[in-house]
DNA sequence: AGGTGATGGATAATTGTTTTCAGTAGAAAA
DNA sequence: TTTTCTACTGAAAACAATTATCCATCACCT
């Protein structure tokens, strides 16, 4: 069910930050693998039930807790003040969301840091983490 | 109670979008003035209570929507889920908010559309818009 | 001044999320 | 393996933020 070449490495992230490695957790993370677009808490649960029936929606948040914790995967603020998590890309990016099938289309690679600094110095503010999305019209949306 | 001189032209800036100017309206958009800071949708309903003590929660809301709407306040995301509000700076500019004591200390100028279009070329995704915020420690929390 | 429709106040309803609690099952030690 | 310990789970209740409903009222156009 799960892919087996990731879930040692897997596994061992779990348990460096103290953190049990659950059937949940890995449906949970599963799930928002084989989707790499942004999906929604009751989503989420749906596609988790498919093989974990029993699981409850307090589980899922959990979980997704957890998986953010691990830098795994990613929360995405959307502008009704719902959320939605995907997958982690690799290093840290911006998603790009599409504002008509509301999808996470990919993410951007945005040179923060250095203008993070430059603020930091202009305003003696110590800038710790920044957070960023973009919104815009897929190239399918287009047509 | 409220400054004469921005009356005019925000009476017409309602007017003009179709919004009627009501007391309520200008009261909180006088408590956003008056604390450069931001504040909670409660805090903003105790100041107003202060000088139209009859005001309800859900005025308050609403009142905000419409202000954000004209432009003269913008919506701040925090972490929790929960939402603040600050007088809308000139220009488009990006909160600053402390990490400790949980205030937006200012906005920074972050030129990200020269990035924007970077993107929209690299990707074919139209991007509109974006939504960024730092995080940080303010001065005074440093020390 | 009068008419009209947007707005406000009070409250209920909804929705997203968290907590509680008792039972369960990882994971490490025996 | 078995035991032990504690984190984790499911279900339901609790909570908090936000929205909808209803009717009375007020802003504003003529």
């Amino acid at each position: 069910m799960f892919s087996v070449e990731k879930s040692k490495e897997i596994k061992s992230m779990f348990h460096d930050k103290g953190f049990k490695c659950t059937p949940q957790r890995l449906a949970v993370l599963k799930v928002l693998q084989d989707t790499s677009a942004y999906l929604s808490i009751n989503t989420i649960h749906l596609k988790v039930k498919e093989f974990l029936p029993d699981t409850g929606l307090a589980t899922v948040y959990r979980s997704l807790e957890t998986l953010v914790d691990l830098n795994l995967v990613v929360k995405v603020h959307l502008e009704d003040g719902c959320h939605s998590y995907v997958i982690a890309p690799e290093g840290h990016r911006h998603p790009i969301v599409c504002t008509d099938c509301n999808k996470v289309i990919e993410f951007a690679e945005f040179p923060l840091d250095d203008l993070s600094k430059q603020i930091s110095e202009d305003t003696g503010v110590q800038i710790k983490t920044h957070f960023l999305q973009l919104f815009g019209k897929c190239k399918e949306c287009q047509a």
